[in-house]
This record gives structure tokens, sequence and C-alpha cells, in this order.
RNA sequence: GCCGCCUUAGCUCAGCUGGUUAGAGCGCUAGAUUGUGGAUCUAGAGGUCCCCCGUUCGAGCCGGGGAGGCGGUA
């Protein structure tokens, strides 16, 4: 097992690449998935599921997990992995898109992020060194910069301005994680800059010359439209290193992951497998299929029989749609399995056409067989 | 038997002095959801206002008769 962080490129088909990332706790597979895991757990899965679908790391969540429990705590208690019961690799997201979508009240100044708690109202001022010293207590193994992320559509000068913030941010994380961080842990920097090319690239341009261990893209599907994103992507990433891991943050869809592969991208994470597994939206490689529809009430057919999942392959539609319907926890429980495994099996059928070398070929026909999983 | 109250959407109920196209909540039928508040939002369908007769320009509403339900009483 590798003593430091590394990337290793293994394979590419037109810009989609295979590759590996080397942790100290393990390898992470990429075109990698990460479930979400924000307050320390993958909503209604054990960790030994998570990792049987597949999945090589999660995430956790800053914001979250400084609020409740807290992340002194957390260190008391032996750090991040040994709490949540997760001994793979660990990216802790740094607060920032959180502070937008969650806090009621906030002030953005060149200080930091000061917030009001969604959970009790109390005031809480995230700094980018502060964020990092949570992200090193919680034991991070690859930790985010503090950056400020924008509601699209904004004004193009606030998107500049937080754009700038975000790129002095980036400065003092990495001067703090430089200060904290142990060996074989790891800094990823954040490009912003909404929807313009030309601001994206001027991010993009600059952090990379500040050198981090690998770059996110951030401040994408947060209202701007497929279109819009595939456009900042093509304009984001040729400005990366090839030798780093890139990670869309946030995204996506099975369709948009298929894009951004297609155009270089390396991670994502995203709430849509569990969020939806719980409210009854299960993604299936015959496309998303809503089970409160009452179509599938006499339905005795499984939800997916091409799926790895026992949940996907042993419970009929039927059954799946009383569970949903009665608001039964086995229904989220079932469908966040069958949703985190489907995406993995995606994440690993990528991974085997680009080595194949015939990713093209493949995301057209998977792309026709998603259909309706946002045809846009 | 007599007295009182009740009957409006699938369910529980509003309903102005009699006045356009009769409402709500839940449910139902769908849709949205992208660095997770186990959340939220959007749209739609659905009515013999118990039945009949009458009064009125006009009745869910007023009068008479009937049916069904609940309670009281003998």
């Amino acid at each position: 097992m590798a003593e430091s962080f590394g990337f290793r490129l293994l394979s590419q088909a037109g810009q989609a690449r295979l590759g590996e990332i080397a942790t100290p706790r393990g390898l992470v597979r990429t075109p990698a998935f990460m479930p979400v895991g924000t307050a320390a757990t993958v909503k209604a899965l054990y960790p030994e599921q998570v990792r049987a679908t597949g999945a090589d790391i999660v995430l956790a969540n800053t914001y979250h997990l400084m609020l409740r429990p807290g992340a002194e705590r957390i260190a008391r208690l032996g750090g991040l992995h040994r709490f949540m019961r997760w001994d793979g690799p660990i990216l802790t997201d740094s607060g920032g898109f959180q502070v937008m979508s969650l806090a009621k009240i906030r002030k953005i100044t060149d200080e930091g992020a000061e917030f009001q708690s969604h959970l009790d109202g109390g005031r809480h001022m995230l700094s980018p060194e502060r964020a990092i010293e949570i992200q090193c207590l919680l034991g991070a193994d690859i930790q985010m910069q503090l950056d400020e992320c924008l509601e699209l559509p904004a004004e193009d000068a606030e998107v500049e301005r937080a754009m700038e913030l975000s790129l002095r941010w980036a400065e003092r994380s990495k001067r703090a994680f430089e200060s904290m961080a142990k060996p074989g842990q790891a800094l990823f920097a954040i490009v912003q800059g909404g929807t313009e090319a030309k601001l994206r690239r001027r991010s993009a341009e600059a952090l990379v010359a500040m050198d981090f261990s690998g770059y996110a893209i951030g401040g994408l599907a947060v209202g701007e439209g497929h279109e819009a994103m595939l456009r900042a992507l093509e304009a984001t990433v040729p400005e990366l290193p090839a030798e780093k891991p890139r990670y869309l943050m946030g995204v996506g869809t099975p369709h948009d992951m298929i894009e951004a592969v297609a155009l270089g991208i390396d991670m994502f994470d995203c709430v849509l497998p569990t969020r939806n597994g719980r409210h009854g939206l299960a993604y299936t490689w015959g496309g998303p299929v809503n089970l409160r529809n009452a179509v599938h009430a006499d339905d005795p057919s499984p939800l997916d029989p091409q799926s790895s999942c026992p949940a996907a392959r042993g419970f009929s539609r039927a059954y799946l749609h009383h569970l949903v319907r009665s608001g039964e926890y086995l229904g989220a429980m079932a469908l966040s399995w069958a949703n985190t495994a489907f995406y993995q099996e995606l994440m690993g059928a990528m991974r085997e056409a680009i080595r194949e070398g015939r990713f093209a070929d493949w995301a057209e026909e998977t792309k026709a067989n998603l259909a309706g999983s946002r045809a846009e």
C-alpha cells in the first residue's frame, strides 16, 4: 500500500481516462464515483455494503461534522475512519457549498464565511485555515480547499468576485495544509468561474500555478443547465495538468457522468443515487424508474435483472412500490443499495470501455439505453 | 313510535344575507430534485352538493315530502 498520495494514468480513449489514485488507505480506480456520506454515513447503508458495491472511496462533510458531532470530538474518538467504520480513503468537502445551500444567514468576507447553523441557528466562522484544520482533525485522505460557490445564474461581476476570492482562499488553504497535514494526505483545489470560459480558464491557470495534488471543478450543476455545464467543462479541463486527478463536484446523473468522462473527468460525487433512492427513484440499466408510480403496483418483475445488486435482482417492483408508498425503512435501504450499486457498475463499465479503447461506442450505446435519464 | 342533529371530492370537513367556473387538508395521478435538512417544490385528475317536488330571475344554502346515518327518549 502506497505511503504517499499519487495518481497514475493507465490508459486513455479520446479524452476519457483510466487511472488509479494511490492513498495510504488504498487505491481508487478512476473514473470513480464517491458515494456521499455527509454526516459520516452513506445514508441507509452499512459501510460493508457500500464497499461491496465497489466503492473505493466515500465523501464526508466538513460543514455537517463541525456542527455535529464536532471535529474535535471525532478526533478524540480516533478520527473519522474509525468513527464511521470505513477503512478506505475518505474525501471531505470543505463546506463552501453547504454554506451556500444550507446556512440561512451568511456573510462572506475575505476572512472567511460567517454563517448561522441550519441546526440551531448558532453563529460560526469558517475560514480557509479552519476548514483545513477540521479536515485534518477528521483525518481526511483527500481534503478540499474552502471555496465560495454561487447559485447560477449570477451576475458576471459576482461570479468573478467569488472566483477571485476562491483563489485567495486556495492559497491560504494550501499554506494551512502544508503546516498541518500528515504525510500521504492530499489537498485539492477548486476551479470556479461559473459558465464563463474566460473566468474558468483564469481560475484553472492560477490554481495550477500553485500546484495542488488534484483539481476539482466546482460551481456546476447549480442551475446552469446541462449544455452550459458541458461547455464550462470543455473550457476548463484542457487547462488542467494531465498527471493530476480531475474531480467534477456534485455531478450527476448517469448521462452527465458519461459525458464528463468523455471530456476527461476522473472523479464524481453526487447525492442523487442515495437521496433519490430514499424517495423512490431507482437508477437502472434501462433508465430511471420511479417506483412511486402506480404502474408498478402489480408488477412481479425485478427492479433490474441486469444489476449485480441483490436488492435490484431480488425484490419485485410491486414490493418496492409498496415499501416506498408505505414509507418503510426497507424501501429507502433497498433503493439506496440498488442505486449505489448501479452507479458503481456504471463506473466499472466506463473503466472497462476505456481500457478496451471503445469508450465512444460504449457511451453512445449506453446513453441510448438509459434514455430518459435526463436526455437533454 | 316520538324528538334532535347530520348527509358537499376517495377520506375528514369548510362554505358567504340565496348570486360568475363549489373549496381546503389528506389521499390519488404525474413531474422536479446534482459538493444530502431522511427534505422540499410544481402541476393535474376527481363533484347528480343524498333523492323528489316547490319558492325564486337565480337554490349546496329557503319550504315540503322521502331515503340513509348518529344520538336521546318511551
